[in-house]
DNA sequence: CTTAGAAACATATCGGCGTTATGTAATACT
DNA sequence: AGTATTACATAACGCCGATATGTTTCTAAG
């Protein structure tokens, strides 16, 4: 029992490449012979390190669930919950327009290469809700949303986001009604069917586009892995 | 100048073929051997009828959103219009239930051999927009809903309602915040933002699923084409 | 009626894909 | 020191979409 040293190089540097072939050049860009191509090694790389395009692909998709749950847990707990959820959003979907193709594997079912999400995938999407809960508990606590099921509240949420995310990247939505405008009064809708009133939610969300530099746009950077390491 | 005549039941049985294999065994069944194979042809025809599979699953695209637009244009126009608009959520749903996999193609931007939409394919997709876009100005004239653009409130019950159904048929919505239960809160949720008042919204979403039986699901078979011809 | 040409296919082939079988070199434990 | 085990390279298999190149069949012109 004694095996060969893996080049610790090596594992990495696939995901990158593989992270960044999706991200630039799209799903059909990657592939094993492209990325044995790229890490100057052989298309065995993929198989003893992942077992496969689909296990290589499982890791990137990880790495987008955790980027979401970055992204959505930089946004500040502050006296507004209601301008709180409605950053929530704004981050969400920054994350989306971020990572498109990523985010059409995760959530889109782009079945990519034979792979399809598992139930321990799924979970880790649903796991990023903890954080919607959180803040529409906060919202009625305040007195903003009526009393209600704060789960359901940020199903809502998310399915109501998910979707024109989803339409925008589809590229369904385009002016008069484009995916900036759809998307602000996409935001004050939820607050107001919530239970908020609609003045109340229009300043909540208007302020919430304030944050949105300070506390999405500017943490954590732009690409989905770590940059490269200085030469 | 004179072509040999095409037999005229191959480019319908083609596509026929195509939208079961794609109905019925997903993305990956979908391919000019397997087609050739059952339709007892060359994967030549293919190319002939349609330019490569690109144009095929167009053409499969093309009549699921006839398809959509039929399911659409049979809820009828009641005294409640509220109701009508419920029922179009639901009908909007069924359709998507009752062919995923060419739903996540004509919305979710799923690939599906290097096929991808053009904007005239899209604005297939946003006509149907047009019956909700009319429901939503009798709300208005109604008094249901608040007095606003009614091109906006149709595109927020667009983008939820297609979230919600992405995320059901990606898996994500589980007990106990199921698909029926997020899907029942969500229309009413919808109507309560843009104007209804709770109780009656509640009343109407109620009152659109006694509907939706005779309206929706006894319409148009389920299959997406034509049920094969008698022997 | 004849015939030329265009369209509808069939056959064969190409390059690329994911994956696997097989070989080889390197390392850590006995 | 020897050996088992792992990391990789090379080569091959069976798919795939696509194309090049016949071959057949029908239509329309002469």
């Amino acid at each position: 029992m004694s095996p060969r040293r893996a080049d610790p190089r090596t594992r990495p540097a696939l995901v990158d490449i593989a992270a960044r072939l999706l991200a630039e050049e799209g799903p059909q860009a990657l592939s094993t012979r492209r990325l044995a191509t790229e890490a100057d090694s052989s298309t065995m790389a993929v198989y003893t390190h992942f077992g496969g395009m689909s296990g290589l692909v499982r890791e990137i998709v990880h790495e987008g669930f955790a980027r979401l749950q970055r992204h959505l847990t930089h946004v500040r707990q502050t006296g507004d919950p209601v301008a709180d959820m409605a950053l929530l959003g704004r981050a969400y979907r920054h994350n989306a327009l971020a990572n498109p193709h990523l985010y059409a594997v995760m959530f889109g079912g782009a079945s990519l290469a034979g792979f399809s999400l598992t139930e321990e995938d799924r979970q880790h999407g649903r796991y990023t809700l903890g954080n919607v809960v959180k803040c529409a508990t906060r919202c009625f606590e305040a007195g903003r949303f009526r009393a209600e099921d704060a789960e359901l509240v940020a199903h809502q949420m998310w399915s109501a986001i998910h979707g024109l995310v989803t339409l925008e990247l589809g590229g369904y939505l385009i002016a008069p009604y484009d995916a900036e405008r759809c998307f602000e009064a996409q935001l004050t809708a939820l607050m107001v069917s919530s239970g908020d009133d609609l003045d109340s939610a229009r300043r909540s969300v208007a302020l919430s586009g304030d944050r949105m530099r300070a506390e999405v746009e500017e943490t954590g950077g732009q690409g989905l892995f770590r940059e490269a390491p200085p030469a």
